[in-house]
DNA sequence: CCCCTCAACTTGACAATGTCAAGTTGAGTT
DNA sequence: AACTCAACTTGACATTGTCAAGTTGAGGGG
């Protein structure tokens, strides 16, 4: 009675090569971005996937596990952003440190959503060692745009702080207020002018 | 049968104040800050002010209202912070402009909740016009506090971005990220630091 | 004093959700 | 052919937001 090859009453076929997990990921990313986070759950992401409503819980344990693992991978997306940027960008430290600022503000406008989650504090997985590994790519092309602006005998984390907050804060801030449409269309530029306020030189 | 005097089988009062209002913003403050916003609900703020698990609605309309409510209570606490270091620093204004910051700072470490609630982009009600007075008078101080250094000629707004994405990118971070305890022993010094690294001037 | 009104709730219901326990299934191993 | 076990499915339950309808008791008008 069933044919299966046919796609109305088949069961899709199970699969295991785990890209099911990419899947509800995706999926969880895409309701993130129509509906913002009171928008996404585990049942939705399973129907979007085609699975059963419990099927998430096997590859996430729970809700923590699938908000980890879109965090994860929003933080790729996010290191993408900014390495994109720096290859394009030229040799001189000054325009690699904008070039990442660039690529920061980029991916904030690009996938608000997304941003947002990264940075709501929410709690991760501790279990999910990806988490660590994405996350810490992104720190590590700050701290490696900044190495040259690091003065001998100094702290490098406090100029690496001194950036990070200042391009954190100024997109942050544009992003949790939607409205204020002052500057919002050009807002690498202002971005451009508040760095040059910094007398930190660098050292080449 | 009932005594109205006997505490256990009595009904509550019926309030004609307002006052259940406060009580269920209240207790979602609590709550927010016991259990973070995921344990944050309507039933569970009302099960605290010991009315039924719809009397919320009527306050608020719905969970967007409670969080707008939440919000907006949280903004005062925050500006009330700010107002406080101020007032206690001297006439200097880059004293003045260092307490508004420990003030910015103080309510985030000691209300960590509120504040990642506050800047989270959650959507507000837009018809709760409380709380636009209350998050404006946080801007109105920053502002002022920013004045004494704003260059005759440029548009205040540019330094007030600029001390402000800085505060607030540093103090958002430190929050986000409940590890990393490196520095949170001492953040105001460091705080304190990277201002310095700014080359505006006072004008006084 | 009685009756009316209406703000301030309460009660009851429903659908959506997270989570858990138990069942199923089918490819690969023995 | 029997076994195993990863990858799910099914079913159930408690919690939640939201809505419709009911209740209640203070204040006002007659």
């Amino acid at each position: 009675m069933i044919d299966s090859k046919t796609p109305c009453g088949a069961k899709p076929p199970r699969r295991r090569d785990g890209s099911l997990r990419k899947d509800l990921v995706e999926a969880g990313i895409s309701i993130l971005r129509e509906k913002g986070i009171e928008g996404l759950s585990l049942r939705e992401c399973a129907a979007r996937a085609g699975v059963s409503h419990a099927a998430p819980a096997y590859h996430f344990k729970n809700l923590t596990g699938l908000y980890t693992a879109i965090s994860a991978r929003s933080f790729e997306l996010f290191s993408e952003s900014m390495d994109a940027k720096r290859q394009k960008a030229g040799q001189d430290p000054r325009d690699q440190l904008l070039a990442i600022c660039e690529g920061y503000l980029d991916f904030a406008v690009g996938h608000r959503e997304l941003f947002l989650f990264m940075f709501s504090g929410q709690d991760m997985d501790p279990q999910n060692r990806d988490f660590d590994t994405v996350s810490s790519r992104a720190y590590q092309i700050l701290s490696e745009t900044c190495a040259p602006f690091v003065e001998a005998g100094t702290d490098p984390e406090e100029i690496e702080l001194l950036i990070w907050s200042l391009v954190h804060g100024y997109t942050h801030l544009a992003m949790v207020n939607k409205k204020r449409p002052k500057r919002t269309g050009a807002p690498l530029p202002l971005l451009r002018d508040l760095l040059k306020h910094l007398d930190f030189r660098s050292r080449t």
